[in-house]
DNA sequence: CGCTACATTGAATCGAGTCAACCGGGGTGG
DNA sequence: CCACCCCGGTTGACTCGATTCAATGTAGCG
C-alpha cells in the first residue's frame, strides 16, 4: 500500500536478489523488465487469482502477502503456501492452463504481472532467465516435500514451531527482524496450513508462551529462545534453507 | 526386466505419450533422442540416487516403479510419490545441484538417464520441449498440493481410497487394468507415504474388504465396487486427473 | 453502542498410534 | 529335507494427542 506510482523495474526493486532476476545480469533484467511493465494492488482479503481463471500470467509479490489455497472437490481448502516478497505465484496452473487453486491477499499488497507467454519467449533467448525459471520451479518441489514431511510425520507442536521458525527465517531474508514479526495470517489460516484447528493453534502459542520460548499478543509475536524453539521444531528449523 | 537390449529410443516407448516427448513433433523427438541414450536397469530395492548426490541427470521411469523418499535431518522418511512409468525423477535437485532426496526402485526397473545440462540446451532450440518440461513440473507442484490436501485434512480411510483410486487410474492410463492390481510397494511404505502406520494401513485393507469394495490378498488388489470406494475418497477421485 | 469476526479456554470424545503377540512364506544353513 | 529365522503382514488391547462442542473474551467497525 505505501507503493509510490513510480514504473516497475526489478533494478530498483528490493527483492530483486530472491526473485526472478536472481542470477540475471544488468543487459538480461533490462530486457526483462520490458516483460513485466505492469503493476497491480491487491487489497487485504482480496483474490490475484481464482480456482478455474485461465492461465495468463504469474504473479511476482512486490509487498504485502498471500495465502495460496487449493479447492477440493467437495469445498473443502487446504493452504499450501503462505507466499513473502520475491516469490511467484501460479507456477501450478501451467500445464493445465487454468489455475488449480487460488491465492489471496493477507494484507494490503502489490505484484508484477509476468504475462508467461512473453516470459517463455524471452526465456527461449535468455539461457540465464531460462535457467531461474527451472530453479524456482524446483525450489518449489523441493519446500513443497518439506511440508509433506510436516503434515505427514510431526506432532502439532513441531509443526507449529516449524512455522514460526520458518516465518522468521524468511523475513531476516528480507531485512527484517527475525525476532519480532507480525503473523499477517489468522489463527484459522494457520491451523490449516499445518493441518490442525484453530483451536489447537492457540493452545500452543499460550504453552509456547508459558514455556517462554515465545511472546505472543494476538499477531504480534517476539522469539525469545530461539534454540528452545528450533529443538520443539526438531531441527528441521524453518524446513531448512528456505527463502 | 523384461526389457530387450535394443537401442533406446522415445519413438517406440510404450509411455511417450506420457513422458518427455508428449507434444513434440516426429523431428523433434528425433532430437531428442540424440540426449536420451542411455538405458539403466535398477533392480528392486536398489537405488537410483540418493540424497546428497549431485544432480546430473534426470530419470524417465522406462518400467517397474520407485518410491521417493524426503529424509529430515533427525533420519526420518517420508515419502512423497510413487513413481509410474512415463514420469520424472530428480525435478527437485536443478536448484540445489544436489539431490535432497532419493529414488529407490519397489521392483526391477528400467529408466532413461536425460542429462540435464544437454537437455536444457536442446529445449533453449526446441520451444515445444521448454514448454514441456514446463509442463511437468508445473503437474508436479499439482500434484504435491493434492497430496497436501489428503495429509492436512483427510482422515485414514479416506487417504487410503484416495491412493488406491489414484494407483487404479494410473494403471487405467497405461493400459493396465484399473480393476485388479499388484501393488508394488509394501503396506509400511503406503502407511509411509499416507502419514499413518502400517497397522492402521492393514486394518483399512481388511475393513475395506469386510465393507466389500475391494478384495485383497497381501499385494494383489482387486477393486469390486469403484462407486463404493471413490465414496469413502470421498470424490476426490485419485486426486482428480492424476497421471 | 452493539455487532461481527477472531481468539482463547475448558471438558468430553474419538481416531489413530503404540506396544505386543501371532501368522505365514521364503530363504538359509545344518 | 527339515528346522529355523527373519521379515512383512495382521490382529488385539490400551493410550494419548488432537478434535469437537461449547462458553467466554476481545478488538475493530458501522
Amino acid at each position: 500500500m505505501a507503493d509510490s506510482p513510480v514504473a516497475v523495474s526489478c533494478s530498483n526493486c528490493s527483492v530483486r536478489r530472491l526473485c526472478l532476476p536472481a542470477g540475471l545480469s544488468l543487459a538480461e533484467i533490462d530486457r526483462l523488465e520490458q516483460v513485466t511493465g505492469k503493476k497491480k494492488v491487491i487489497k487485504a482479503g482480496e483474490s490475484l487469482y481464482r480456482a478455474g481463471d485461465s492461465f495468463q500470467n504469474l504473479y511476482a509479490i512486490r509487498s504485502g502477502s498471500f495465502k495460496n489455497v487449493v479447492i477440493a472437490a467437495d469445498g473443502d481448502t487446504q493452504i499450501t503456501h503462505f507466499a513473502l516478497p520475491g516469490e511467484l505465484l501460479g507456477l501450478d496452473a501451467y500445464s493445465t492452463r487454468v489455475h488449480s487453486s487460488y491465492a489471496e491477499a493477507l494484507e494490503d499488497s502489490s505484484v508484477c504481472l509476468l504475462p508467461f507467454a512473453q516470459l517463455e519467449v524471452l526465456a527461449q533467448q535468455v539461457p540465464a532467465l531460462q535457467q531461474q525459471i527451472y530453479s524456482i520451479f524446483s525450489e518449489e518441489l523441493r519446500k513443497e516435500n518439506e511440508i509433506l514431511m510436516l503434515l505427514g510425520k510431526r506432532s502439532a507442536d513441531t509443526r507449529l514451531a516449524a512455522l514460526l521458525m520458518n516465518i522468521s527465517s524468511r523475513y531476516a531474508c528480507r531485512g527484517y527482524s527475525p525476532n519480532e514479526f507480525i503473523l499477517s495470517m489468522s489463527r484459522t489460516d494457520i491451523a490449516n496450513y499445518l493441518g490442525l484447528t484453530a483451536e489447537t493453534v492457540s493452545r500452543l502459542f499460550t504453552r509456547f508462551q508459558k514455556q517462554g520460548v515465545i511472546q505472543v499478543n494476538g499477531r504480534v509475536v517476539q522469539i525469545q529462545n530461539l534454540l528452545g524453539l528450533s529443538e520443539i521444531a526438531g531441527t528441521h528449523c524453518g524446513y531448512e534453507g528456505e527463502v
